[in-house]
DNA sequence: CGAGTGATTGACTTAGATCAATGACCGTGG
DNA sequence: CCACGGTCATTGATCTAAGTCAATCACTCG
C-alpha cells in the first residue's frame, strides 16, 4: 500500500530526505519522536541492545517501507534504527500527521485502516512461517497472491527477494519452483507463475 | 495489551459473548461486518477458499486475541472464521465503536496506538523467524523479553505453547532449553528463566 | 483411579541450509 | 564498443540441525 493512499497530501508536502550512510544512526532509543520514516532506498534495521551491549535486530525494513508510525503516539522512540546500507529515508512529520488528523478525521482514519491491514497481513504472513514444508510454502503464497483471474501470480521483485519474504533461502526456493514446474502444478513466466492444475492434497 | 487498555469503556459495556462449536462459522467473507471479535476460550481460524475450494489458513488466533479489527473500516469481512474448537467469541460492535471515537478522539488515538504497537511486534516475531537456528531463535525470544532486571524472562503460558509462538516443536525447543542450560547459559525456575553469562558469539 | 496433557529424552530421517560453480545480463568506465 | 565487475538465476553435492515417531514420568481433574 503506496503511503499516497493513507497520508494526507498535507503531510507529504512538508516530507523531508535524508541520506545515510551504511552504519549511520537515524534515531536511538529514548530519542524525541520527531516523526516516521519511510525507506526510499537501501535498507535501515531497527535495534535494541541488550545488557551485554549486542544488538537485538527487531527489524529490517526495505525500500517502500514505512517504519516507527507508533511513535506518533510515544514521546521518544523505543528502540535504534540503523542504515544497513546506505539510504535514504523520508521524514513525516508528527505534528504534521497530528494536526491533519485533527483536522480531518478522514485523515486518521485512513491511517487507521492502514494499519489494520498491515495488521492482517503481517499474522498473515506469520502464519506462513508456521508452515514448515518449503513446497507448501510456495504454495500458500501462490495461492494467496493470485490475481483477480484466481491462478495468475505476479512477480513484483527479484526471485530472491521472494524467497526471502518467504524465509527460504534463494536455493531452496529456486528448486521448490523448478519442482512444482516440473509436475506441472505452476507454469512459470517472466514476471509470472501460471498455477495450473490442483495436485490431490 | 489487554483490551481494556485501549478499548473505550462504552463499547466494552454492550459486548456480545457468543458460543461456538468446533468448526462453527462466525462470519464469511462478503458478510456485513458488524464489528470485531475478540477471543475469550478456544481458537478460531481465518481462512480464504480458493479457486479448487480448498481452504487456505490466514490465521489461528488463540484466547486474548482480536481478530477482524480492520473490519471497523470495511462494509464486509475479507475472509472466513471458523472455530476450530469449541470457542468463546466476544463481539465488540462497530457502530459503538465508530460513536466513540467520534465522541472522544482520545479513544480513536488509543486504538489506533494499538495497532501501531500491534504492528511493531508482528514485525519483531516475524524477524525472529528468519532466525534459523532454534538456540538463536531462542536467544533471541530471551534477550528481546527480559523483564526490568536485564535477566530474567516471566513464562506466561505452558512451553509447549512459546515453543510454538516462536515456530519450534515442543520437543527441539525442551532440547534447546535443555542445551543451553548444560551450558550454564541460562537457569531455569518454574515460570521463568534467567539468563547467566554471555556467551561470546 | 484412569484419562488427558505437559515436560522430557532417545533414536532416526530428511528436508532444507550451506558451500560451490556456471551462465545470462547489465551497466559503466575506459 | 567492449571488457569487467556485480547480481540474479540455476543446479549439484554434502551435511546437519531440526522434524518425526515414540516412550516415560509427573500432574491434575473429575
Amino acid at each position: 500500500m503506496p503511503v499516497t493512499d493513507w497520508l494526507p497530501a498535507a503531510v507529504r508536502a512538508v516530507a523531508l530526505d535524508r541520506k545515510l550512510r551504511s552504519g549511520e544512526v537515524l534515531f536511538r532509543l529514548g530519542d524525541k519522536t520527531v516523526g516516521f520514516y519511510e525507506v526510499i532506498a537501501g535498507r535501515v534495521r531497527l535495534t535494541r541492545v541488550d545488557r551485554s551491549g549486542s544488538e537485538i535486530i527487531l527489524y529490517v525494513a526495505g525500500a517502500g517501507e514505512t517504519i516507527a508510525e507508533a511513535s506518533l503516539f510515544a514521546a521518544a522512540y523505543h528502540c535504534d534504527a540503523i542504515a544497513s546500507t546506505d539510504a535514504v529515508v523520508r521524514l513525516y512529520a508528527k505534528p504534521a500527521m497530528l494536526a491533519a488528523f485533527q483536522k480531518d478525521p478522514k485523515a486518521a482514519q485512513a491511517f487507521t485502516a492502514m494499519l489494520g491491514r498491515q495488521v492482517m497481513s503481517l499474522r498473515t504472513r506469520l502464519e506462513q512461517r508456521n508452515i514448515r514444508s518449503a513446497r507448501e510454502r510456495v504454495r500458500h503464497y501462490l495461492a494467496l497472491n493470485v490475481g483477480a483471474d484466481g491462478r495468475t501470480v505476479t512477480l513484483a521483485g527479484t526471485l530472491k527477494d521472494l524467497a526471502a519474504e518467504l524465509g527460504l533461502t534463494h536455493e531452496a526456493f529456486y528448486r521448490t519452483l523448478a519442482a512444482l514446474e516440473r509436475t506441472g502444478e505452476i507454469k512459470r513466466g517472466s514476471d509470472k507463475i501460471t498455477l495450473r492444475r490442483r495436485s490431490r492434497v
